[in-house]
DNA sequence: TGACAATTAAAACAAGTGTTTTAAACGTGT
DNA sequence: ACACGTTTAAAACACTTGTTTTAATTGTCA
């Protein structure tokens, strides 16, 4: 009659098995795709072991998410806290905001061996799955870094409107999330002139993408301005 | 014996049925999420119609797929061969680029009543389910005007190195997708701040932000440069 | 009208899903 | 050593999936 899941100390280990080999799989086919059979056989263990240590097959995703997801956001919020302290009253700058956002990120995928795909394919699934396929719990774990980010956002872009910088905001998550989910494709398009794993390389390409077009006045650029 | 599908020519009703449905299920829920019987049922038919007229589930996606990217793939190489011939020997300027880029596809949002949504989360989705979930059928429909407008963009910026151009040119992928696909996110996030079914500015913010991230040659930016 | 093909309809199939149930094994504290 | 709660194991359940099969129906041309 009692949950296992009050207990929170104690290390079970097929309870830890269970969550690695969902990680794995989840990132590498999505949620839905993957099957609790699947996870089960990769853990080598029992298949009612899901339902029994996370109530369902959505209880084991929340449980993933928040392990993978958590430290991430959490020190986004202290780098952000440090660039907010270190700048006293004034408005942070645009690449410091978008290195708390992205550094966390890319950092995480050098920790451990594994996972740095593992990392890469999770988190961009998080959000290119919509509605349904994602529970809002999920969802949950990113509204507080989304609220602090926007609003230094609005201080360091005095000159954008409000509902300017939630628009940029959003491209900039959409240009992150996309150069992540879809980085094979960009390898192979690219015929071999991008080069995978070149994790350096992504976040400055990234942070020079995303901060051109954040700041932004205008679209007149390149060769003459519009006729 | 011989296939329905030899005969394109000829018109049946419960084919286009099955296709309209698809389409708008396709657009809700995703691919994987939707089964046939949902799809016969909406579309008022049989379930094994789907296999007799596109052999499988699969065969159905391709023709969905095709129907709704084809006109707007289309579109978006004329303009560009237009802007191309405009501009004599000359390159093309980036604003113009990414509106033959964007527009064909605002366009065909506002064609028929219902498709406004439809074709916007459907475009959306096309790019962000990954490997397994897309048939690589459907991948093979953008690979020309991807080419074409690589090689657009890397006259327009000619500062720009090969692999440059390349990962900015998936960043501006990545933001429009976004936006596109989660365009609620954005509404329900902003608070209101950014209007719904707004496709005006939507398009003008986007084509801001891209071409200001496409352009910038570093990121110094708002207030003062990094230290 | 009769025959033959194309189309629709209904049912069954084989496989896979998440979940639940029922037992057995394990470990721990008395 | 015994009993009790926790954990694993195996099987079954109820349901959905895409696909096939079998029949009935329709339409068209000779």
């Amino acid at each position: 009659m009692a949950s296992p899941e009050s207990n929170s100390a104690e290390a079970s280990d097929t309870r830890d098995r269970v969550i690695d080999a969902a990680e794995k799989l989840f990132a590498e086919q999505g949620f839905e795709a993957v099957s609790l059979r699947q996870i089960t056989a990769q853990a080598d263990v029992n298949l009612a072991a899901v339902n029994y240590y996370f109530g369902s097959k959505e209880g084991l995703i929340v449980e993933v998410m928040a392990r993978v997801v958590g430290p991430i956001n959490e020190r986004r919020l202290v780098m952000l806290d440090e660039a907010e302290s270190e700048a006293g009253g004034e408005a942070v700058e645009v690449k410091r905001i978008l290195e708390a956002v992205f550094l966390p990120l890319m950092a995480s995928m050098n920790e451990s061996e594994h996972s740095r795909k593992v990392m890469l394919k999770l988190a961009g699934r998080c959000m290119s799955e919509t509605g349904s396929e994602m529970p809002e719990v999920v969802g949950r774990l990113f509204r507080e870094v989304a609220d602090r980010f926007c609003a230094a956002l609005s201080r360091a872009l005095p000159h954008l409107a409000e509902a300017e910088v939630y628009w940029r905001m959003h491209f900039t998550i959409g240009a992150m999330l996309y150069a992540l989910n879809q980085h094979e494709t960009l390898v192979l398009l690219s015929n071999g002139r991008v080069e995978a794993d070149d994790a350096e390389k992504a976040l400055q390409e990234l942070v020079a993408f995303t901060a051109g077009g954040l700041c932004a006045e205008n679209v007149s650029c390149g060769k003459g301005a519009g006729k």
